[in-house]
DNA sequence: TGTTAATTTTGACATAGATCAAGCCTTAAG
DNA sequence: CTTAAGGCTTGATCTATGTCAAAATTAACA
């Protein structure tokens, strides 16, 4: 495990920050905006493998990804390991540590990634005085919420094959709206990885990847993936309930 | 399924409802706490089976239950349904719907059931004016992330005894907040919603329900619930990993 | 109160996915 | 460039849980 690079503490525009519109669209003055540029800083680059917070350590801001690729995590005492959540550029991870002022999982580098952390007391300060800030605020929350239903949906519902092709699908569209391709990409994490996201096994995601693929519906190696037909994929989610 | 009662639209003072360390646990004073009960009216009785709000209704205000017991469930298109919590007096239900101004899943009365509406948009300009009221908004919705992903851990990662055995100490643990007896309850829920909720088939649940009574660490009769060794279901978590 | 419908339990059997194992491939380090 | 370590695939087998079915119990309702 690498150390992040020393904390430079940059100072972050939002207002020229081309990740604005998804990361904290929020319809604000010049004057609003420079508000919001004065609470955020840029935090150092971390490097593969680097811990961006674990479970455990005092809650204080919340961070925006500016580039690259995180993964959180949960450990339950008897080590088992739980992956809840793939981050991308223009997402915010953090929200986990409000309730108890502590962080309950680990955020980790899937590649070398940088942040704007945003510290959470200045960000109420600062939402007290900015409406729309507050009620985007509340929505971001809330979509974490909504998120982690569907996965409940996911991990209690659906079989094998079914929770890769939403899985796929659930990345497609979020390198589509980052303005890549749907259809082609590179998988950030191993398939351990995927397979504790999706609550399956290494083989299991192996054999379920190597199934769409004969299936004409993916081409996968390794670590990059072709979608081939989008529409295939989302048919082969709901086949049958399990 | 029942329509609730007629909307009486009484008013609700939280400063007098035994509820409110509970529910509302913040530091505010008197005139402070008029405010908060001014935002706040009771509802009718929602009977059992009926319906508080569905997936698709606009969302306008978040739900605290004074009396009685709840579940909310997502549906996907397919038909497939999920449980996606039980919910008891003291608990805020609703939060699913800020995101997209309208709720994602649906939300059910187990037994008949009183709650307290909070308009949304009034919560929040109030809570603009009271930082305690703000901090106590965002830590519920946080507490809300984290035990869904607590269930994320739990679907993606147990076997079926164990989470059996994590529900009903999770239910055992939140009825004694409540100053009822942690080892003695009603279930409130059916095999299937119970197995809706962790993942499993009626019958696994029926079945693994059966083991834990041959196991003499608990004593189970149709809904009514006894736990004989609460540590011993605590070592049932955790035997192995899957 | 009697009748029907829903819920629960239990058994027998089927299967998706886990486990174990081997070999190959890719990447990182020396 | 070589080697080692981690990551990936595929096969063979095992097992936890799902599926199907029937009977028993309980709850709902006329």
């Amino acid at each position: 495990m690498h150390k992040p690079a020393p904390n430079n503490s940059l100072k972050t525009a939002c207002s020229t920050c081309n990740l604005r519109e998804l990361c904290l669209p929020v319809n604000l003055s010049n004057i609003e905006m420079t508000r919001l540029d004065d609470l955020i800083t840029r935090k150092g680059v971390y490097r593969h493998g680097s811990i961006l917070y674990r479970s455990g350590d005092k809650f204080q801001a919340l961070y925006a990804i500016r580039t690259g690729f995180f993964k959180t995590q949960i450990l339950n005492e008897d080590g088992r390991e739980q992956v809840t959540g793939f981050q991308m550029a223009g997402e915010i991870i953090g929200m986990d540590g409000i309730n108890s002022d502590a962080h309950t999982c680990d955020a980790v580098a899937l590649e070398d990634s940088e942040v704007c952390e945003i510290p959470f007391n200045r960000l109420e300060d600062l939402s007290r005085d900015l409406p729309p800030l507050q009620r985007h605020l509340h929505r971001i929350l809330s979509r974490e919420i909504v998120r982690d239903q569907n996965i409940m949906l996911l991990l209690g519902s659906m079989r094998a094959e079914e929770r890769l092709a939403a899985f796929l699908l659930n990345l497609s569209q979020r390198f589509a709206v980052r303005g890549y391709s749907p259809t082609s990409f590179q998988l950030r994490m191993t398939r351990q990885e995927i397979g504790s996201y999706l609550g399956l096994k290494l083989e299991t995601v192996s054999r379920a990847l190597s199934h769409l693929q004969e299936g004409k519906l993916i081409n996968v190696r390794n670590r990059s993936l072709e979608i081939l037909c989008l529409s295939g994929l989302q048919a082969s989610m709901g086949k049958r309930a399990r």
